[in-house]
DNA sequence: TAAACTAGTTTACATTATAAACTTAATTAT
DNA sequence: ATAATTAAGTTTATAATGTAAACTAGTTTA
């Protein structure tokens, strides 16, 4: 009846990030920690899960001094999102 | 920024269990099992937690020949149900 | 009365999420 | 020059959560 969740998406900190990441064109590790209030540890956990997914990609470079990670979402990662948001909408009532 | 979500509404099978109730006046045991297809122990367990955060009361009669629980959505769990889709809405970029 | 069924609970296990501790490198102070 | 501090991330250990297998209690049927 209620379709099933994508798990990869249905946690909260993994949607907050990708929910960021939705909106522009990509965001760096920073800014997603200061956005979301998670620590590093954990957003670099969910980051890792999140790539290995294919749901974003990430890329490594070297600022000024210190190193920088930037995250874009996929189409892949798009699409899974899309497909959250109308599942969820049937839990939630909407789009009935 | 986004709003933290309600873990006890942030899971998915209490949510599918809320989700159901919503639409109800009561619904029982064995209905929300076939339902959802979850397992009985997991059914059990998630309306004890419901009913412990008082989003859900839990009746227990005794129909014909076996025990009957019978589960009704709260005035809170309605109110927390609907906070929650406020929330989780604004990670899904619906009603900005 | 013993086997099989119904409804539900408890408990033990597996998965997941989180944060503390660690690594590496750059900057600042002494 | 080197010791302390800060920045950006990663690893790993722990805590929380979800799930299902095993168990309880009563009922029907053979």
């Amino acid at each position: 009846m209620l379709p099933d969740l994508d798990p990869l998406l249905h946690s909260e900190l993994r949607l907050k990030i990708v929910s960021i990441l939705i909106g522009v064109v990509s965001a760096e590790f920073t800014h997603i920690m200061e956005t979301t209030g998670a620590t590093r540890g954990n957003i670099s956990v969910q980051l890792k899960k999140l790539e290995d997914a294919g749901y974003i990609s990430i890329k490594k470079t070297f600022g000024k001094s210190y190193p920088v990670t930037t995250c874009k979402i996929t189409e892949q990662g798009r699409v899974a999102f899309e497909s959250y948001v109308e599942s969820i909408s049937k839990y939630l009532k909407m789009g009935d």
